[in-house]
DNA sequence: TTGAAAGCGCTAACAC
DNA sequence: GTGTTAGCGCTTTCAA
């Protein structure tokens, strides 16, 4: 492949010369100019951006950690992330750590050694150490953690904001008339999960609806999990009128359940879920649902990130976090609910 | 950020010593190497894979070009080509290009100024035009296609058997009975979709039903025209007794059609589809269905890279098939079908 | 084994 | 404006 040197030298200007053209750093006279675009053509020269990083000092790549790309979530987090890195002429080096954080570790070695100028992660979750965090901060590369935020650590993050999503929709379900509402939540080890247990407690107790113990069950995220929860909660007389799904696999387990125990959905059994699938739309009854912003927390994501490396460590973390929107369709808005079940 | 030079004086050795312990090139006396490796540790020195690749003139990055990672088809074959990837050492920079021949050959100008050693990339459909990969490939740049693949140039490539796995599908339907079976395909601008068209007219062919044009609708790949399409095929007295669809959204536009129709899937209308998306296990009734080998795709696809990379441009291209499965579910094996229907 | 030095391809400071 | 040159951080001859 064809060098600046070989391209002066067709040209017969100087090295410098070259670059000035192709960078357009400097001014060059248009006869010259038209020499050394010529020579560039002939030999189909390709800048070799690996010297230019490497005497540059940056590498206008970024990194890009989360824990699956086969999760739709992930993959609109990476979509975003990359139309707003392509935008600002970064790109994209791509890691799945299936949420293990010694993939994370690793990562973020590799990533440190490929000099990137900056990281956008999703923390592996109940990693409880976060040193090689720290540490990538600390070699003066800048992280922004996306949808989930590590503790006591000073990092900007851009995330969606749970407990305030978990609540309205809760709410809605309140408004609806309900007053027993079930919840199914996720491991207590994911913080998203703890965050909308939090905000279904906070609904309940604005609408000073006693918390009942019984009608709060921990899953898995998923399918299967929803199901055998959905059956437990809904056996027995005196059961939930509406259901809280924090995940939107589990939802579809709870439909399956519904659907065996000879319930109908919405009109003796509501369902509103957190996630918004592809499958709310398609699932009969079509899901009300907490539609998450994935495709933006990635695309701001990369935005603060280029902005932070732009501009140095500023003192405080820049903390995003992101509206939701609850898209209210079948599952919770049939008949009216019957008294026997919306009364506690 | 520590150098190797730094690491040598601190350790009270040359460069080359310091290069030799990290790579292990050569062998380094022990003790030297153990001033070494504690120079390493108090520097925290993070070799400089920029510098190496430029002296070494090559990067270990791999171009990954798909049209869009949002689609569950792509992100598994990304997630497969970053698993392969990884265990040869290599990292993979991304891009979607949803499909726009501008975008495409953009990411492969980019990509070759970054001097990645190979890509993967699925074509986008209809360009017609070429020249932007042949001159990648001339540069010694190897390219796998991946999915599609573009006519007359000599490139490696790793696909599905379309149109074996079609044929199989509809050839399924015929054992069942049918013998008045429709078809909504793709656009049929799109490789795949005429393979997939293909392999429907062989199965009617290897049972001697005689094709008929009016069962053969051109769809666009969404669930609005699989809705439309399959009203249209469904309505009026002489129509299918089985449907097969060229993709997993018709499909489930077509499932919204017959439930308006009024018609009962499988009893009276069965429906098998090319696509396993997840929605198949869930949608009722469970959809008979083609699995893509997406994540296989991607993994393999990547592992001929990399051979490819080491072993140099062969004579002969490879071309990699790859099977599919049919997975028959409750969409088309329900009740026996009604003589009117299966009978011409 | 080890050290010195050349050089990967580029940009930017400097002198002209 | 333009050319010359040092140097980004590394690996790898080549001599010692």
């Amino acid at each position: 492949m064809a060098t600046v040197k070989e391209v002066a030298k067709k040209a017969g200007v100087s090295v410098g010369t070259v670059s000035n053209v192709v960078t357009g750093a400097t001014p060059v006279s248009p006869k010259r100019r038209e020499r050394v675009l010529a020579a560039i053509r002939e030999l189909g020269y390709q800048p070799n951006h690996i010297a230019r990083s490497l005497k540059l000092r940056h590498t206008q790549m970024l990194g890009m950690i989360v824990s699956d790309i086969t999760n739709p979530f992930f993959s609109h987090l990476v979509r975003g992330a990359e139309d707003a890195a392509l935008k600002h002429n970064y790109l994209l080096l791509t890691f799945n750590t299936d949420d293990r954080i010694e993939r994370e570790k690793h990562a973020l070695a590799v990533l440190r050694q490929r000099r990137v100028d900056g990281i956008l992660l999703v923390v592996a979750p109940q990693s409880g150490e976060y040193s090689h965090i720290s540490e990538t901060l600390e070699m003066g590369i800048p992280v922004v953690c996306l949808d989930r935020v590590p503790p006591k650590i000073r990092v900007d993050s851009v995330t969606v904001d749970n407990v305030k999503a978990a609540r309205d929709c809760v709410r809605h379900l309140i408004e609806r008339g309900h007053r027993k509402i079930g919840i199914i939540t996720g491991s207590t080890m994911l913080q998203t999960a703890r965050e909308r247990l939090e905000g279904y407690k906070k609904a309940l107790a604005e609408a000073r609806i006693p918390i009942r113990q019984e009608f709060i069950q921990e899953g898995t995220f998923r399918t299967s999990s929803g199901y055998e929860l959905g059956k437990e909660l809904l056996s027995g007389q005196d059961h939930p009128s509406a259901l809280f799904c924090s995940n939107g696999m589990m939802a579809l387990g709870v439909l399956k359940a519904i659907e065996e125990l000879g319930l109908r959905c919405p009109e003796e059994i509501a369902v509103a879920v957190f996630d918004d699938l592809p499958l709310a739309e398609v699932v009969r009854p079509h899901l009300t649902s907490v539609a998450q912003p994935a495709y933006l927390v990635g695309y701001k994501g990369a935005e603060l990130l280029v902005q932070r490396i732009a501009s140095g460590k500023g003192k405080t973390p820049a903390r995003l976090l992101l509206p939701t929107e609850l898209k209210i369709r079948e599952s919770t808005i049939g008949d009216k609910v019957r008294d026997s079940h919306a009364k506690a």
